[in-house]
RNA sequence: AGGCGGGUAGCUCAGUCGGUAGAGCAGCGGCUUUACACGCCGCGGGUCGCAGGUUCGAGUCCUGUCCCGCCUACCA
């Protein structure tokens, strides 16, 4: 556009013409490339600005982009932009995670496919060279795809979980806490994952419920020879690990056992019958449990109770130990067949029965996991996870939505300590040291001598630490922990933390832990959870299943903003996210509905150069339009605050297309397209004005076509600025708000919508202009007529206060207003009296409805007056609504439909002098009202009783509109009646039928009636009444 | 088994303080209206899982119950 001032940016098109459609594929990659290059991203280490600071969950280094992420960049993108337009010093960091055991499977999957080899014939140096080369090949890729979101990371800030400042930080950390005694090294029974060859912490073993097993009952023969006793088992083969049979003390059946031993038949060991209330549920089973507490975690904690052995069968790989004695080197599952054959050959198999269980499988590589001895290190979590609920308790750190408060606090209480060390090469090395003597040194660097006896031949620890170790301080690591960095004290407490609820336990409990230990401040102020993506069936998205949707093709197809804003407008609270591409596709067209409305700003600009801001008084639709804009504002960035992603969406999107482009785009048509300079220039600074509002409000949502549009908006609705993005989020007071000007155009509204509904339920064509005669109090009717010629625009009726016409019209009223419209000839007179009559019995079981409630003395003294009130005005309402469509349907029936000016539908509509011209045009004199007999009625004070414009507009602010005005008191007791209406017709009694259907919408929502047009089929008719315009809460 | 979340229009979901349910999509009807057919206008569609209770009034609060999902712990 060659009226835009301002220098054609580096990132716009050659062309200065908008393209018909929006095209995302064009725009998207050219701007990131300008912010990025302005360094737009970029946070200051210090600054006079409050600071604002989110880090990215690092991606794992193997991964590429999926929803979830895709998700997570864009509420935090969201936030961002948000708070940095709000003049906030906003630091997004980015990272990524090295991810130990997913990185080093892949590795070595890839090493055995292309060389044949194991990580051991390579040894670990070379390994670990060549798994630095894969980082540096693929891992990253998702950096890209993140910047294909819009994601304004700082990338300036972007760190490696495995960078040398997080290696530093991590051995520090091990080594204070080691020095604080919440670190130690210890034989436990840990989950070790045969595949892998390393150990579990309790977290990553996920529990696959209801696999389909058996129970295999074996008997142990009393070592005395007296007897038996039979016990059940899932895993057979550890029954070469037990150390004792456990029964309840108080069961009967075994009570006498209680102390004897059993003969193990395979190892001829004594094994003691003790006895275990804990353990033992004497109705599960025989009663009897066989106790193996090398290889189960419950059966491990009875033999700490009673001081049973150890007895480990199992090599790392699985295969049994020499433990196993004649089933030693065979496989856990060969195994298991293998002793119960040996066992039936004893006689003491007792048969098997079908059993349903549980499976640990590591969450890598799906092997099932095994509980076994081992020596590990572990955090001690206690009295860390206590401060960490103590500080949530007190407010320090806050949880969106509130209830992973409970959750978050639960787990606290019932942690274990954590098992930290892997027994893999791709991590942090753990920085401890043994001597020959077996002691330990735990150091920030490599000891030259044993701390304890002096020893100088020392070997550092083979194992490294969980990644989610290095993960927990990234907080405060990524920022330059342990040096005191400016970005550390401006960053640290980060003020959210915005992530899937999935890693709370793994990631935010901790993170919370070692944030209060290191930095004494908990980590962030806000933990805000989203929930998880599925697909549109609700299933968990899985390359299994095929339903992965991957988001470069979405974005590829419908534009990153269109992605990014259905996952915000989805991500209500509290619930799983479904993603259906339908909806993707209808955000796209909103990104190409204000791109349109951009093109007809900007072509009436290029028209009647605009180098100002108008100084005129704007019109009503422009003060309207303001005045909303200030309340969409409010509305998204509380909803922002609250993180209501969902909400602060469909704020912005009600606005923009139901508002600015539905209402008030089609309202400064006429001043557009008109002659008058000077109204023209003002209508169009009102619409640029808006529109450039509207477009730093939908920023952070759809970045991309936001800046397109604005870098091509003049300078003086952008104050000269370079980016949107770096732009004033919008205020209160980019728009005015106006009371007086949406009641005005309530009443607009309502009027428009109620000939729309007349027009289109009356089957008039759409070309055919009608003449609507207006009655009421003479500033209503003024409001209303002074906008005649957009009315005209929006409804292809005009309007006037001529003096309505005899014969059969259609009548119709809003808000005090009445509009006839002559109809002679175009409708069914017999149809419409059918449908009349209905509509009378209707309105009539309505009134006695709420005639019933306000008989009822325990309504009338209990309710609040106000309520009382409001019912009372719907009764009497309702009456003289009952009374006009009597008189209606009588004159229909009567036969008097001749033009004795009386057929009107019961309204007594007395002759008044023409006035004014029928409005033909746009060049018509606007109509001066006359005032007319006064109708029961409210003046009208500031404004027209408010109610929900004829459709979709926002009801927010209407209601407060109504809050207000004593004016709407009247029109309030409508909904009332509606709602009465409604329970009417829920009732049983009434059921379903063509009449009571249309007693639930037409005479609760309708005030005013309408003709119906003819050959309508009576059901359809029978629901075809004038909206009422009283809908509000 | 315990904990948490969910069940509202055909679908996906909102619904704040208890005042009598509403968006998007889908559907139906109409529209070559000069920003946009990725559009415009109109319309239909609900026993708010079920049963009780509290209340003048319940989608909303309480009790019970049935489904679905997730988390945690698991019966050897």
């Amino acid at each position: 556009m060659k009226s835009t001032e301002s220098e054609p940016s580096a990132a716009a098109p050659a062309s200065n013409e908008l393209a018909r459609a929006y095209q995302p594929a064009e725009v998207e990659p050219r701007w990131y490339r300008y912010w990025e290059e302005r360094g737009y991203f970029r946070a200051e280490d210090q600054s006079d600005k409050p600071p604002y600071s989110i880090i990215l969950p690092p991606p794992n280094v193997t991964g590429s982009l999926h929803l979830g992420h895709a998700l997570t960049a864009t509420l935090e993108d969201i936030l961002i932009r948000h708070k940095r337009m709000n003049g906030f010093n906003a630091c997004w960091l980015p990272g990524i995670d090295h991810a130990g055991i997913a990185t080093q499977m892949i590795v070595e999957r890839e090493l055995k496919k292309t060389e044949k080899k194991t990580r051991h014939d390579l040894g670990r140096e070379e390994f670990l060279r060549r798994v630095w080369a894969w980082k540096e090949q693929y891992g990253g890729r998702i950096r890209e795809q993140h910047r294909v979101l819009g994601a304004s990371l700082d990338w300036s800030r972007e760190r490696f979980t495995m960078d040398d400042a997080s290696s530093r930080a991590v051995r520090e950390a091990f080594v204070r806490l080691y020095e604080d005694g919440l670190l130690y090294r210890a034989e436990r029974l840990i989950n070790w994952c045969p595949q892998d060859a390393t150990a579990l912490s309790d977290l990553e073993v996920d529990h696959e419920e209801g696999v389909q097993g058996e129970l295999w009952s074996f008997a142990y023969p009393l070592e005395d020879g007296s007897g038996e006793i039979v016990v059940a088992t899932t895993r057979p083969e550890t029954m070469l690990g037990d150390t004792a049979v456990a029964v309840h003390p108080e069961d009967p059946r075994y009570i006498g056992l209680i102390g004897k031993n059993v003969r193990h038949p395979l190892s001829g060991r004594a094994i003691p019958i003790i006895a275990d209330a804990i353990l033992v549920d004497p109705a599960f089973g025989t009663g009897a449990v066989k106790v193996t507490p090398a290889h189960d975690f419950n059966d491990f904690a009875v033999g700490q109770r009673h001081g049973l052995p150890l007895i480990s069968i199992l090599n790392k790989d699985a295969t049994l130990n020499a433990q196993g004695g004649e089933f030693a080197g065979m496989d856990r599952f060969a195994a298991r067949t293998a002793v119960k054959e040996k066992i039936a050959t004893f006689g003491l198999d007792r048969g098997t029965q079908p059993h349903k269980l549980a499976l640990g499988r590591c969450q890598r590589c799906r092997a099932v996991v095994e509980p076994m001895i081992s020596t590990q290190w572990f955090v001690k979590v206690e009295p860390m996870a206590k401060r960490a609920l103590a500080a949530v308790a007190n407010g320090d750190t806050r949880f969106y939505p509130e209830s992973w408060k409970n959750t978050f606090d639960r787990w606290m209480e019932n942690l274990h300590d954590w098992c930290v060390s892997r027994q893999l090469w791709w991590g942090h090395q753990i920085p401890a040291w043994y001597c020959g003597a077996g002691h330990v040194t735990v150091a920030r660097a490599a000891p030259h001598q044993c701390g304890t006896c002096g020893d100088t031949s020392l070997t550092q620890d083979d194992d490294v630490l969980d990644t989610w170790f290095s993960s927990s301080l990234w907080p405060f690591s990524a920022f330059g922990w342990p040096e005191q960095t400016a970005s550390l004290s401006s960053f640290y407490p980060n003020t959210v933390m915005e992530t899937g609820f999935d890693i709370l336990t793994f990631w935010v409990s901790r993170m919370m832990m070692m944030g209060l230990h290191f930095m004494g401040e908990v980590p962030f102020r806000t933990v805000f959870l989203h929930a998880m993506v599925r697909d549109e069936k609700g299933e968990k998205m899985s390359k299994t299943k095929g339903n992965v949707i991957d988001p470069l093709d979405v974005t590829a197809k419908f534009g990153a903003d269109a992605l990014r804003f259905t996952l915000a407008s989805m991500a209500a609270q509290g619930r799983d996210i479904k993603l259906a591409l339908p909806r993707v596709e209808g955000n796209k067209a909103f990104a190409n509905k204000i791109w349109n409305a951009a093109r007809f700003a900007l072509m009436h600009l290029q028209q009647h150069p605009l180098d100002k801001k108008s100084s005129a008084t704007p019109s009503l639709a422009g003060r309207w339009i303001l005045s909303r804009l200030g309340r969409a504002v409010t509305e998204t960035t509380q909803a922002l605050d609250d993180f209501r992603f969902d909400q602060a969406a469909m704020a912005v999107y009600q606005f923009v297309w139901h508002e600015l482009c539905d209402w008030y785009i089609e309202l400064a048509k006429p001043a557009l397209y008109g002659e008058d300079a000077s109204v023209r220039a003002a209508e169009l600074s009102t619409l640029l004005t808006v529109l450039e509002g509207a477009l730093r409000l939908l920023h952070p949502f759809m970045p991309f076509v936001t800046e397109e549009i604005w870098q091509r908006l003049p300078a003086w609705t952008r104050r000269g600025g370079d980016s949107i993005m770096i732009a004033k989020w919008p205020s209160a007071s980019d728009g005015v708000p106006d009371d007086q000007a949406e009641g005005k155009m309530a009443l607009v509204m309502d009027v428009v919508g109620a000939m729309r509904t007349m027009r289109s339920e009356c089957g008039i064509p759409p070309g055919k202009i009608l003449t609507g005669h207006m009655r009421g109090p003479a500033e209503l009717v003024r409001v209303v007529s002074d906008l005649s010629v957009p009315v005209a625009l929006l409804s292809q009726v005009n309007v006037t206060n001529q003096s309505p016409p005899g014969g059969l019209v259609a009548a119709t009223s809003v808000a005090g207003v009445e509009i006839v419209v002559q109809l002679e000839g175009l409708i069914d007179v017999e149809a419409e009296r059918a449908r009349a009559t209905k509509e009378l019995a209707r309105i009539e079981k309505e009134l006695e409805q709420v005639q019933v409630r306000l008989g009822s003395a325990s309504f009338v003294d209990r309710a609040p007056a106000e309520v009382v009130e409001k019912t009372r005005a719907n009764a009497a309402e309702l009456a003289e609504k009952r009374e006009r469509i009597a008189r209606h349907v009588k004159r229909l029936s009567g036969g008097h439909m001749e033009n004795n000016g009386n057929g009107n539908f019961g309204f007594d509509i007395p002759p008044t002098a023409p006035v004014a011209t029928e409005l033909t045009g746009v060049e018509s004199a606007p109509v001066v009202a006359e005032p007319v007999a006064p109708v029961a009625e409210p003046v009208m004070e500031e404004a027209p009783p408010a109610r929900k414009p004829a459709h979709k507009a926002p009801r927010a602010a209407v209601k407060k509109v109504v809050a207000t005005k004593p004016a709407a008191k009247k029109k309030v007791a409508k909904k009332v009646a509606k709602k009465a209406a409604k329970k009417v017709a829920k009732r049983p009694v009434a059921k379903k039928s063509a009449a009571k259907k249309g007693a639930k919408k037409s005479a609760a929502k309708k005030s005013a009636k309408k003709v119906v047009a003819k050959k309508k089929p009576a059901k359809k008719v029978a629901r075809k009444t004038v909206k009422k315009p009283a809908r509000r809460r």
